[in-house]
DNA sequence: CTGAAAGCGCTAACAA
DNA sequence: TTGTTAGCGCTTTCAG
């Protein structure tokens, strides 16, 4: 019968070389005791043939099978995405392959495709959430090790990964006291976000390390919505207060604040500094001018989990919630005076 | 020597149910000819030691391997993620794992993500573009079907699905047509786009129809910003024409345009309605008012992908590029001046 | 209706 | 250094 053109498969590759499948095996992968003239021509009857060994008989032969399970809260959140970019990125030059699902918020669909995941044998897990609050622990449903990202497991002994909140708001205070600013004001987020909290808590100590307080007394909580930037901003004015920086829990709360500030005739940074959190592109750079705001590294962030759950993969596991330095990025919402366009003189 | 607590195998199973492992499998796989009592006491043996298959070994006997790749140009686009969603719950749910792999714009790293899939022994490839123009086909390199998602292949034999530009310009033209604007402007994306090219004739033709034509004689061509939305305002205002009507080509530019038109104390939709393109919800909705716009249906995109590469694979391959329809979403830029909080009177 | 045995493609003892 | 052989876990003829 005519020779159906499948995929070359190592007997194809050991007879070409004239070799058993023993020996191919053996050179392909760079055992020891092959002849280096066997290995060159084994190596070169597999390249004519185009030879890729079969994932699947491998993973029989081994107890890894090359693949991890990315399990999102929520697919669609705009913190998701760059940590999973980070876990590609770590993982998809090499020779694992991810394979994401999305829950959508759904506990119970969480439970499944969690189950799905084991049932296709994934070498580990990376649960992706969508917001800093602590959720609950998978990882004693699941056989195979488990790292968290932005949200941290409640169980203090799984390894998490979150963003350095403190550390953003201090970087964030510090910049702006070194701008010269004395009477900070601080829009902030939900409380019922962590990440609103721990930004809140570090900026008020911050500012007591600095010998200040808020000008405001504390910590102003809203939304993280531009509304709530605009009307922080009318409340700031209607006090009297002599304010002249906002650290804002978010750039679309700084985004808000910068446009309502320009409204009322107030120049930024010039009689305010504004500084956002998140550092997302489409409102930091497009904001006018452009906001100085904490990035929290989230790529990096991705990058991080993927090498921790490989290293849990190879036995060697890390607990506790691990924070993950943020930066600042410097833009014109803040920018010096003396270079600014505003007043040049004093 | 300690029974290592692995996990359950077929033979586990068939000893647990007093059957030899051909019978556990027939039955575990509703096969042919087994005494229903049996496949009970396999199939309660199953549950009872949580058993499943070991996708390897079955992948081993089947010429399909139950895993998919994605490969996108870029997975921080805003296009991307929704049809990734698409795909993600068409195959998510069922026994078939999606792989992805993102190219970051980069050919040669393309290339070898290709490789890398094809190696794994995907069962089919999605191509999940960034934009709307035509793209290189990858289709020969590829022992699998392939499915090409927003952007099309250049190959017309290849299968792709993309978005009705055409039919949302259509809608947009109708809907304000139908609100009784006469003098129509649009603001379109930049013309080296596909998509911007097709709404603009198509909003053309759809004008022809009715009898009318654009107020400014032509399509205005810009970028995709917020800016030039304002821009454009501003060039209508000082041409003097009397404008009441203004299609964009994308939500971005139409909130510069609402926002520059309320600048300009122009009543939207009282003086003027605004139609959008893309239903992007962080622009659509928080625009003021909000944007009258037209929904790609990206997720719908996804699903129908995700089902026309099942179909590839078990061997019914459609041919040729798919035009998604899409919906126009009424909001308030383009309200009934009945309803409208504007002039009442008429 | 059931089971023994072969084999999917590969790796790893063990001989030679 | 190389080849022979026995599995990995499963499905599937083919006898019984």
């Amino acid at each position: 019968m005519a020779k159906t053109s499948k995929r070359p498969v190592l007997i194809d590759v050991a007879a070409a070389a004239g070799v058993s499948v023993a020996t191919a095996s053996k050179a392909l992968n760079g055992r020891h005791h092959v002849n280096e003239a066997t290995r060159k021509r084994v190596l070169d009857a597999a390249e004519q043939l185009r030879f890729t060994p079969n994932p699947f008989a491998q993973a029989l032969n081994f107890p890894v099978t090359g693949t991890i399970g990315v399990l999102t809260a929520d697919l669609s959140s705009r913190f998701v995405l760059p940590i999973l970019m980070g876990v590609e990125e770590a993982f998809g030059a090499g020779s694992t392959s991810v394979i994401i699902s999305d829950a959508r918020n759904d506990r119970v669909r969480e439970q499944f495709l969690l189950q799905t995941l084991v049932a296709k044998r994934v070498d580990g897990i990376i649960v992706l959430g969508a917001d800093a609050n602590p959720r609950q622990s998978i990882s004693a449903d699941v056989p195979v090790p488990v790292v968290y990202a932005y949200t941290p497991s409640v169980v203090e002994t799984d390894c998490s990964y979150t963003p350095d909140n403190a550390m953003g708001a201090r970087l964030a205070i510090d910049h702006l006291v070194a701008r010269g600013r004395r009477n900070i004001a601080m829009l902030n987020g939900e409380p019922r976000y962590d990440a609103a909290t721990e930004r809140g808590d570090a900026a008020v100590e911050t500012l007591k390390n600095h010998g200040l307080g808020l000008v405001t007394g504390e910590v102003l909580y809203g939304d993280w919505s531009e509304r709530w930037g605009r009307q922080g901003v009318q409340a700031l004015l209607n006090s009297g207060l002599p304010v002249d920086g906002i650290f804002c829990g978010s750039d679309q709360i700084a985004r808000g604040v910068v446009d309502e500030l320009r409204n009322g005739g107030i120049s930024v940074p010039h009689d305010v500094a504004v500084v956002g959190f998140d550092n997302w592109e489409l409102f930091s750079t497009t904001s006018q001018p452009p906001l100085t705001t904490v990035d929290m590294n989230l790529e990096e962030m991705g990058r991080a989990v993927a090498e921790e759950l490989q290293a849990a993969i190879s036995g060697k596991p890390r607990t506790g919630n691990h924070r993950l330095p943020v930066q600042l990025i410097p833009r014109e919402s803040t920018a010096s005076l003396a270079r600014g366009a505003g007043n040049p003189g004093a």
